[in-house]
DNA sequence: TTACGATCCGGACCAAGGTCCGTTTAACTT
DNA sequence: AAGTTAAACGGACCTTGGTCCGGATCGTAA
């Protein structure tokens, strides 16, 4: 894998002002610098070996430092490559909060909600690689012949109720809804009640099949 | 974590029949018996020492087999973990298959929808510990500040156009359908165009945001 | 400038996942 | 019953993520 041009090509000059600790109140000299380095040596070996080729032992010998440094500073594997993505997280932020229209202030709700899923959309697109890697085993859950089976079921009900809609990627939402991580995060990390996520289930279908545009 | 009684008890006495190699034709003898121990012995792992306590060595000798036998037959310990947890999932399949309505066939379409998703719901919120550890990091993305950002944002922006829904679940779903890894499922592995997902979510978007009375 | 405590660095060390390949064995043939 | 082959077995071995702690450095106060 990974032979191909990599999507991640650093062509900004002022890759050390990347992720400035945003938490760390203040970093000491030494340990800002590395982190500087450290996060320019992840990013080249990207670009030369792609995502794969990002061995913590391999950055950090990259960076000339000690392999401690590098979890030290990104606690594992992950929050090295959250900090690499942590940038072109910040743009899109800054784009929709303080942005033109359609995606900032000044256009309708409505549109800007638009224009902003458009957005992320095609952002996605192009970091692939790289966001998937900071989520090993991503992408295995949707090829899972059970799930599979959920998902040919809620597409062919679907398709009974509301036949001109676009089933297959309206079953894709209604089950991304339903995944087992995000109800444990809701219920467990935020301590949402069990009846609330039920009662958004009934009201999300309710919406998503309603079958009335008088155009 | 987990020294807390673990969801995953094994009361069934067929364990054996559990998971009966659904894609692979026929299993050579002592590959199925080999096969069946290993579930077992796994299972027995999770409710004595949790499924931290499943490690592949670990599996391996207590089913008195070597470990490059655990990796042929399942692949890797995300395959083990799915192994596991395929039992249920062809319950629930079943269920909503041929069984009862208004789960199984019977009911009208939309009722059978409601109760589809609670029926998910619900059982996620069992096999919690099992689920998440098949998909490493799962949570952690729901945490991160840069997703919670545009949570914010997409809350703000629902809750001027619909004010009465759950705002919040709302803005988990729609994002879910954005998450990166389900775009590069539906782009790379089932070749959906750029397009479709980008008329998908318009079409979401109007379909969740319709506020004409459902009474 | 010196002294001192907090912080950071480095790389040896460990555990667990995953690979490889020579050996064994089940199933089928004659 | 013996032969043949494809499949399965086992466990040594490699890689890599992650931990640990003695020693080096920074920032500060005197």
């Amino acid at each position: 894998m990974s032979s191909l041009p990599h999507p991640f090509t650093p062509q900004e000059p002022s890759l050390l002002e990347l992720g400035t600790a945003p938490e760390e109140p203040c970093l000491r000299a030494d340990a800002a610098r590395n982190r500087a380095r450290l996060l320019e040596a992840a990013a080249r070996l990207i670009a030369e070996h792609g995502v794969a080729g990002v061995t913590m032992e391999a950055v950090a010998t990259a960076a000339k430092v000690g392999k401690g440094t590098v979890f030290r500073r990104f606690g594992d594997r992950t929050g090295l490559l959250m900090a690499l993505l942590d940038h072109s997280g910040r743009q899109l932020q800054a784009d929709f909060l303080g942005g033109p229209p359609p995606l900032g202030p000044g256009a309708p709700p409505l549109e800007r909600l638009r224009a902003f899923g458009i957005a992320v959309l095609y952002r996605s697109a192009e970091q692939l690689e790289l966001q998937l890697a900071a989520q090993p085993e991503a992408c295995r859950r949707f090829s899972h012949p059970a799930l599979q089976a959920l998902r040919t079921h809620v597409t062919m009900l679907l398709r009974q109720i509301v036949p001109d809609a676009d089933c297959e990627l309206l079953a894709q939402t209604l089950l991304a809804s339903l995944d087992p991580a995000l109800i444990h995060h809701l219920t467990r990390q935020l301590g949402m009640p069990m009846e609330r996520l039920e009662a958004a289930w009934v009201d999300l279908v309710a919406r998503v099949t309603r079958t009335d545009p008088p155009a």
